[in-house]
Order: C-alpha cells, then sequence, then structure tokens
DNA sequence: CCCCAATTAAAACAACTGTTTTAATTGGCC
DNA sequence: GGCCAATTAAAACAGTTGTTTTAATTGGGG
C-alpha cells in the first residue's frame, strides 16, 4: 500500500467530508471526488459506506483508548495502593487529557475528533452504533473507576453525570463545524487559549458535588 | 380549523417523528403517512418541509421562553435590587425548571422536548438555524444574566461554560431516543426520579467555579 | 510473451427524497 | 341549484442516494 493508495484517499476525504458535514449528508459521490478516486471504488475496498465509517473510526480510535484505559488503570492503581478512592480529576484527566492532546496533532487528528464530538450527537443510530463499539470496554472501565471515586453515589446518578460530562467534552471536540454558537459575537473568539482547563473544572466541579 | 385539522394533524405527527428520527430521517411520506394525509398537503399548507419544522417548533417555544424571559428578569431585578449579582443557581432555575416542567405535560410536549434536545446537536445547520432563531433573545438574555452573575470571568469563558450547560441539558431534553447509552446497562434505569436536581446540582457546580 | 488476478472505470439500477402539476372533490354563499 | 374558492387526491417530476453490474485496464509471475 503506498502512502497515497486508493482506499487511504479514500478514508483521508471520507474523514475531513464527515468531520465538516456529518456521516449522512456526505454522499460517496463527494468522497470519490475528492479523493479522485471512481465511485465504485468505496464499495469495492470497504464494502460499503458504513464499513467506511467504521475504518475511518478506528484508525485513530484504538490507539487512542489504549493510552486512555492505561492512564485510567494508573490512576485507579495508585488509589488502591494509597488506601483512597482515585480522584475525580485524575480520571477526568486520564480520559480527556489524551484525547484533547490530539488537537495538537496533524489535520487527521483533527478531523477526527470533529468527527468524534459529531458522532456524540449523531441522531441517527449507524453512526453512533459505530461509535460506542469502538468506544465500550474504555467507557466502562471509566465508568468504574468513577463510581470508586464517588461512593457516596448510585451507579445512575454516576451515569448521568458522567453523560453531562462527556457532552460537554463534545462541545469541545466537535469544533467550530457543529457549533453555530448559540451567542454568535462570540464565534470569534472561541479559540480559547485555555479551553482545556475551562473544560476540565466545570466537568470536575459538576462531577464532584454531593449527591 | 377543527381540533384534528389537517394541518394539525400535520404538526403532530411531524413533531413526534422529529423527535424520535431527527429533522433529516423523517420524510414527508412518512410524516403524511401517519397524519392519514395526503402527500401534498405538506406543501399546501406550510410550503415546505422547513417551513413545517419552524410551526412544529413555534407552537411551544413561544409560550416556554415568555416564561424563561420573565422568570431570568425576575432574578436579575432582584438582585440589581439587593445590589449583589444574581446567583448562578437562581439563574440555573430560572432557564431549566421551566422547560423540565414540560415532561410532565402531554405527549406533545415531550415529543417538543425530544425535538429541542435533537436539534442542539442536530449536524445538519438548516434544523439549527430555525432552533437559533426562536432562542436567540432568551440565550441573549441568559448570556447576559450569568454574566452578572459572574464578574470575575470573561465573555468567552461564560459562554464555554454555558454551551456546556446547554449540551448537559439537552441530554436530559433528547430523552432516550438519542442516547443509546454509553453504558447500556443502565439504559432501564434512567428514569431517575430526581433527574432535574442531578442535572441542575451538575450545571451550577461547573458554572459557579472560579476562573 | 501472456495469462490471470486485482484493481479501476463507466454505466445502470432501484429506491428514495422534496416539490409541482394537474384533476377531482368538497363546502359555503348568492 | 350552481358558481367559485379552498382543499384534497393522484400522479409525475427532477434530483440524489448507496449499491451493483459489466467492461476495461492494469501489473506481476510462470
Amino acid at each position: 500500500m503506498k502512502p497515497d493508495s486508493t482506499s487511504d484517499r479514500i478514508i483521508d476525504a471520507a474523514e475531513e467530508l464527515f468531520a465538516q458535514n456529518g456521516f449522512h449528508h456526505t454522499s460517496l459521490r463527494a468522497i470519490t471526488g475528492m479523493a479522485e478516486v471512481n465511485l465504485a471504488a468505496v464499495n469495492y475496498h470497504f464494502g460499503s459506506k458504513d464499513a467506511l465509517l467504521q475504518a475511518v473510526f478506528n484508525r485513530h480510535i484504538k490507539p487512542l483508548n489504549k493510552v486512555r484505559e492505561e492512564k485510567l488503570r494508573q490512576v485507579r492503581d495508585q488509589a488502591m495502593a494509597n488506601g483512597q478512592p482515585p480522584a475525580i480529576r485524575d480520571i477526568m484527566v486520564a480520559f480527556i487529557a489524551p484525547t484533547l492532546r490530539l488537537r495538537q496533532g496533524g489535520t487527521s487528528a483533527r478531523n477526527f475528533l470533529s468527527l468524534v464530538g459529531r458522532t456524540l450527537y449523531e441522531p441517527d443510530q449507524t453512526a453512533r452504533k459505530v461509535f460506542i463499539k469502538g468506544m465500550g470496554p474504555t467507557f466502562r472501565l471509566l465508568f468504574e473507576t468513577t463510581c470508586q471515586a464517588l461512593p457516596s453515589c448510585q451507579a445512575t446518578e454516576v451515569s448521568w453525570r458522567l453523560r453531562f460530562a462527556l457532552s460537554a467534552m463534545g462541545q469541545v471536540l466537535a469544533g467550530p463545524n457543529l457549533t453555530v454558537s448559540l451567542i454568535p459575537e462570540l464565534n470569534q473568539k472561541q479559540q480559547d487559549p485555555d479551553l482545556e482547563k475551562t473544560l476540565l473544572d466545570f466537568i470536575c466541579n459538576g462531577m464532584e458535588g454531593s449527591p
């Protein structure tokens, strides 16, 4: 496979267009047009549009989740060694920091993040299923560790707080494409230098409240 | 207009289907089929599918925003009378409580809430524009009042925190349709009796942090 | 060189979309 | 009753979608 083989070019184009316009508003013709590839190549190399999304997704999600799970386990094990529950902030940093760090990566990584952010909110189930399939074990670890950190919270409460936290993170990941901001005047200034801190502070304060 | 005139039946069906499947994954044929109405009736009565969404939206959003704006102004004026900045919790209650209260209303109101929740995350811009158009003034008031409540925060910081808060609220509004939950085992138990408190606590703790 | 597999190309397919057009039907008013 | 507007009905339209089919074109190994 050459560095710009047909399937690579398709994945690159799909990643960009999915991130910009969402899965269902991106046609195979748009993808193959941008990739300068024949329309039928998608079904030849990937089998279907859904499988293409899967491929786009897997390219970055697996290494990312590997890092996140390692760090989550570190937090959990170290807390256990100290005989204390893990700290919420450590958990959230373990999960979020590796993700946001991708923003400093190349265009492809940033497109991937936008895609993840979009998919968190995608109304359609097909895209969500692909996403959840790849995220399952990581989410489970995150959930269990968080339960340990909040021993006075029921699982349902923890589950909801995590959903709130993840949806907030999604706002950052989705980037400017998704968010026709609700306060239009601030659209330009959104490149907050400390956005990661803003997000983490918000989430940790929200998560840590006593039930 | 009889209680179940053609256009009413169309709006009812559209509301339900938009809430369940999202705007773009709902065809006019599905709507007119459910409403037991001729396909062309949508374009005859509303002009276009977009205009139908607008109509569905307006049926509930205007009275809701009226209440929210009244309560927000109350909070702001009372704080000003006391010479103090308004309290975050009061602001959030003013904005969120009237919304969640609709969940105790009929099916139509709940469908509307799901639709709002979905639209907050809708990847497509046409649905978002309709939404933002109806929400503009209310959002502005919410934003300005929140800025007063957080005098040590820059507008950008406030703007992000509000986005986080609204996206969390969206998770509750969207209901079970959107959320193939990330932790599937908890899907059943999601009818938390104190979900409003869970949401408000999370949001207020997140909003109130010092920058 | 030549065959054969892998790949690319071009065209057609069937299904669906929102919208229009054209006919038919209703129902109130003179 | 009979005109006329408002509404409903049925059909066609023009466009897009993902996928499949059928041909053409590669390019490496015997």
